[in-house]
RNA sequence: GAGUCGUUAGCUCAGUCGGUAGAGCAUCUGACUUUUAAUCAGAGGGUCGACGGUUCAAGCCCGUCACGACUCACCA
């Protein structure tokens, strides 16, 4: 333990010693940084300092600056900071020690007065301090902040307490679902609750996670997608439905993928694809409303304007206009896998000229996207629960939303005739034995229910996470993720706590 | 999975040619009744990520490992 570790223990004995509960009970505040800044901020120095109206307020001090037989702290609240004012001669001689002994991350309660000081800034001058909660650890750095990219992810309360700005993006993206909430109840959507242990994995290509359940004794995998669920209620009558939850996906992790991850999906029926280009287009706008009043933001530096019309582009014509590839020209699998070679694509062996036109996007066209683009007409092979085109089944009435080379969304008019889902579904599972462990397997009991008759419905889904790195200028999805997925620390008590857990369920089992 | 980089005081960071560890904030002591990265004077604080090697001598050179970041690969 360090000399800073050791003080605050004694100081924690002192506030014993006095009488005086270190770690506080229940404190009724009469205001907040906020109530107070929209009360006082506009009020006139002399006048204010005339009245002086009595408040009551608390929060967790993070910088003092003391000066003899008076001092000033910063404290914060969940909407900002507070400057606080103690004077020996109002508080007294033992309330005065309270706050010259208290050290920065300790919590605070005061009743004062509202004033400003010399400088302008609204302050609480105390006539009484309240001792709320005692810091035992020192907090990082108050000018620089907790820099250390794995302490940040790790211990994220202590990002949440220094980094203001990480803080509020927090704050943004909560605002921005309830956005997305409001938009999606507005248009008479019903928000509802799927499973996440799922019999059969499936709405998107992915791999699982899977886990066990005991009492059933079956294995269970934790859902990819929200998809099928909800186009079960679809069937169901309900009409307009979505989720906002968490799916799993057992891959790599980087600065677009986290292992869990939300998602928001949406299903109206009668919408075809183009009525869901118009729905999406409204859901970014809406949670665009949140951080900015036109529409404009930047990220990394681009400026982007969502309240212009999407781009609609078919993926065939975007790969001509990239790689003078016409692939809207009918041709055979091999013909397909012989230009992909030619363009330095290697073909996987189950490919056909579907796979070959999303090899094409995916290394030439994505990340040459700037502007907010609705890339539709995926082919058939790759979208197995897509409706397809009336013109021409090669390919869907799919399509995925682009924003500076990253994907924000998948939608379709979804496929609702039994058959040629179970089609589809074969043909999956012909992927899937020729080496394409992501692909679809047969959910029969989604088959059933769309043979009791499901309606032309129009489905969406959107990342939360990636829009909210958008909207609030995030490199990372770790950067809007409180918690995200890390490699457990090295702590040897931890250690051995999670050995003995597993050798005594080894035991039971 | 591969490559590159990082890990030094509670926090943010220096550390030269290999010669035995530094600053600012924080902490402690003292001064200071409108400060705001408060100021001034003094003091204490280190398993240099872990383990091994080379060397008279390692924070620094070499190797292995752990964790993280970035790029690539994988992946929607």
């Amino acid at each position: 333990m360090n000399d800073q570790l050791l003080v605050r223990r004694e100081k924690l004995n002192e506030l014993r010693e006095k009488g005086i509960d270190p770690y506080g009970a229940r404190f009724e505040r009469q205001d907040l940084a906020k109530t107070l800044d929209e009360k006082y901020s506009q009020e006139d120095k002399d006048e204010l300092n005339d009245d002086m109206p009595k408040t009551r307020i608390a929060g967790r001090m993070l910088a003092k600056r003391g000066k003899g037989k008076v001092g000033f702290a910063d404290l914060y609240d969940r909407t900002g900071k507070i400057q606080i004012y103690v004077r020996k001669d109002i508080v007294g001689e033992d309330n005065y020690q309270i706050f010259k002994k208290a050290d920065i991350g300790d919590f605070l309660g005061i009743d004062g007065e509202v004033m400003k000081t010399d400088t302008g800034e609204l302050t609480i001058r105390a006539t009484h301090v309240t001792f709320l909660s005692k810091a035992l650890r020192p907090l990082p750095d108050k000018y620089h902040g907790l820099k250390d990219v794995e302490a940040i992810y790790r211990q994220r309360y202590l990002d949440l307490i220094t980094n203001r700005e990480s803080y509020q993006r927090f704050v943004n993206r909560t605002k921005i679902i309830q956005a997305i909430r409001d938009y999606l109840n507005s248009q008479d959507f019903l928000e509802v609750e799927t499973p996440v242990l799922h019999n059969i994995p499936g709405g998107a290509e992915a791999r699982p996670f899977i886990t066990h359940h005991n009492a059933l004794d079956i294995n269970l995998y934790m859902r990819i997608a929200l998809e099928l669920p909800l186009k079960r209620l679809i069937v169901g009558g309900m009409e307009r439905v979505y989720e906002i939850g968490r799916v799993f996906r057992n891959e790599g992790l980087d600065t677009k993928h986290n292992p869990e991850f939300t998602e928001l999906e949406t299903y109206a029926s009668y919408y075809d694809f183009h009525d869901v280009m118009d729905e999406a287009e409204g859901i970014i706008r809406a949670a665009s409303k949140v951080v900015s009043d036109d529409g404009k933001i930047t990220y990394q530096g681009t400026e982007l304007d969502l309240n212009k019309p999407f781009r609609r582009i078919h993926m065939c014509d975007l790969i001509k206009e990239k790689t003078g590839v016409d692939f809207w020209k009918p041709m055979t699998d091999e013909e397909a896998k012989k230009i992909a070679e030619e363009h330095g694509i290697h073909p996987e062996p189950f490919w056909k000229v579907g796979h070959v036109i999303n090899a094409f996007f995916d290394e030439f066209c994505e990340k040459t996207i700037v502007e907010p683009t609705f890339v539709y007409g995926h082919p058939v092979e790759i979208s197995p629960l897509a409706k397809k085109n009336a013109d021409d089944p090669r390919f869907t009435d799919r399509f995925e939303i682009f924003i500076m080379g990253a994907e924000y969304g998948n939608a379709f008019s979804e496929l609702n005739d039994p058959d040629d889902q179970r089609h589809r579904f074969e043909e999956q599972m012909a992927e899937r034995e020729a080496g394409n462990d992501e692909a679809d397997m047969i959910d029969e009991d989604y088959l059933r229910a769309m043979e009791y008759g499901m309606p032309p419905t129009g489905g969406l889904g959107i990342g939360i996470d990636r829009l909210v790195m958008l909207l609030t200028d995030a490199p990372a999805i770790r950067d809007v993720l409180l918690f995200p997925t890390m490699r457990p620390e090295a702590v040897p008590s931890i250690e051995a706590e999670v050995q003995a857990d597993m050798e005594k369920k080894n035991k039971k089992d």
